[in-house]
DNA sequence: CACATTTGACCTTT
DNA sequence: AAAGGTCAAATGTG
């Protein structure tokens, strides 16, 4: 148990450094002129990081609390634990428990992606900038297609709880729902803003033909220009009906750092629409299957939690790297390219807000 | 060989 | 009890 508090407490400064790290570049794009939308999002990324920090420590609070009310309690006797054989059982269903209750009181906020085919079939637009593992997939009553799980390929090495899941929509064949559960605290893509605001600049200056390209906008970032052009939009009057029926109560974080307690009935949807609403620009769509396929995606968000939504279509953009379609699922950190590219961020960019302690 | 996915069993939630 | 979610052994892949 105690080894796990240290892994929980080291787990918990990457997540404040992330914080911090978040803070310093919105900071810094505040000195810009940055569009609004890069600085709420980078707003709302941060607010999300602290939220899980939060309640990554109520939650160890409230361990202490029950490890303390145990030591009082029932002061510690030979006999107290079961049987030398059953022990490690009892340990481990205690353990799973409380990976339960973890993951449950975790932020949840779903996406549909739209994913366009060229001709060719429909692949699942398993590439959103972080790697997942694949753990399960399941018949859901209702529906046509299966459900497919993921968590982070991370998860063992570095404890990072994030998951997924990904299913084919009935209606639309190219529309794919996609809930996330959990923040990264891998560090694996802590700047995605950045190369979203890479992403719009090249935008505007697509949209200004007098605006002289800097030499760096290569082949690469003309493709996904014209990607980015022809992308279609999810079409937005559809109000999520799962959102009802399955996350109605489901779900539930604070929205102002209340300090005391482990908050848990307390609803914001704009703190959990966005966690990693930055990381899910999909690099990599070409499927390495079918070498016409070419596939973009725009997506809504839509919030559990039931509350009203405000503002809760957020777009973001998608691409489509020109990069040879890695393996499978996983296609890590494309977009740092971009930003190695731009060399314009500059050389105080602090990389090491990445440092994996 | 070290990863990934598949898939049936198992567990939790409703 | 049924549905949803996860585990883990078997299997696949580079």
């Amino acid at each position: 148990m105690d080894s796990g508090n240290d892994e929980d407490l080291k787990q918990l400064l990457r997540v404040l450094a992330q914080g911090q790290e978040q803070t310093r570049q919105l900071e810094a794009r505040l000195d810009q002129p940055s569009t609004a939308q890069v600085c709420k999002s980078l707003a709302q990324q941060i607010e999300s990081t602290f939220q899980t920090a939060i309640s990554m420590m109520a939650e160890g609070l409230q361990h202490q609390q029950q490890q303390q009310l145990a030591h009082t309690d029932s002061p510690p006797s030979a006999g107290d634990s079961p049987c030398s054989d059953g022990s490690d059982r009892v340990f481990k269903d205690h353990e799973r428990m409380e990976m339960y209750k973890k993951r449950k009181s975790m932020p949840r906020w779903s996406k549909q992606v739209r994913v366009c085919s060229g001709g060719g079939a429909i692949k699942e637009p398993l590439v959103d900038g972080y790697t997942w593992r694949k753990y399960g997939q399941k018949d859901i009553l209702g529906s046509k297609h299966q459900r497919s799980y993921y968590r982070c390929t991370h998860r063992n090495t570095k404890g990072c709880l994030a998951t997924k899941q990904v299913q084919r929509s009935d209606e639309d064949l190219s529309i794919f729902d996609i809930t996330y559960r959990g923040a990264h605290t891998c560090t694996e893509r802590h700047d995605i803003v950045q190369a979203e605001e890479n992403l719009q600049q090249q935008n505007v200056e697509a949209d200004q033909p007098n605006h002289d390209p800097p030499q760096q906008l290569q082949q690469q970032d003309q493709q996904l220009l014209q990607s980015l052009r022809a992308e279609l939009p999810v079409e937005t009057g559809d109000t999520n009906p799962e959102a009802q029926t399955r996350g109605s109560s489901s779900f539930s974080f604070p929205s102002t750092p209340a300090i005391s307690g482990v908050p848990h009935d307390t609803v914001s949807s704009q703190s959990t629409l966005n966690n990693n609403s930055m990381a899910d620009f999909s690099p990599t769509f070409v499927s390495e299957l079918e070498p016409d396929y070419f596939s973009l995606s725009r997506y809504r968000i839509s919030n559990y939690g039931g509350g009203p939504e405000l503002g809760a279509q957020q777009t973001e953009h998608a691409e489509a790297s020109p990069r040879a379609a890695t393996s499978m699922a996983n296609s890590p950190m494309v977009d740092m390219d971009y930003l190695m590219r731009q060399g314009e961020y500059g050389p105080d960019f602090p990389f090491d807000g990445a440092n994996f302690f």
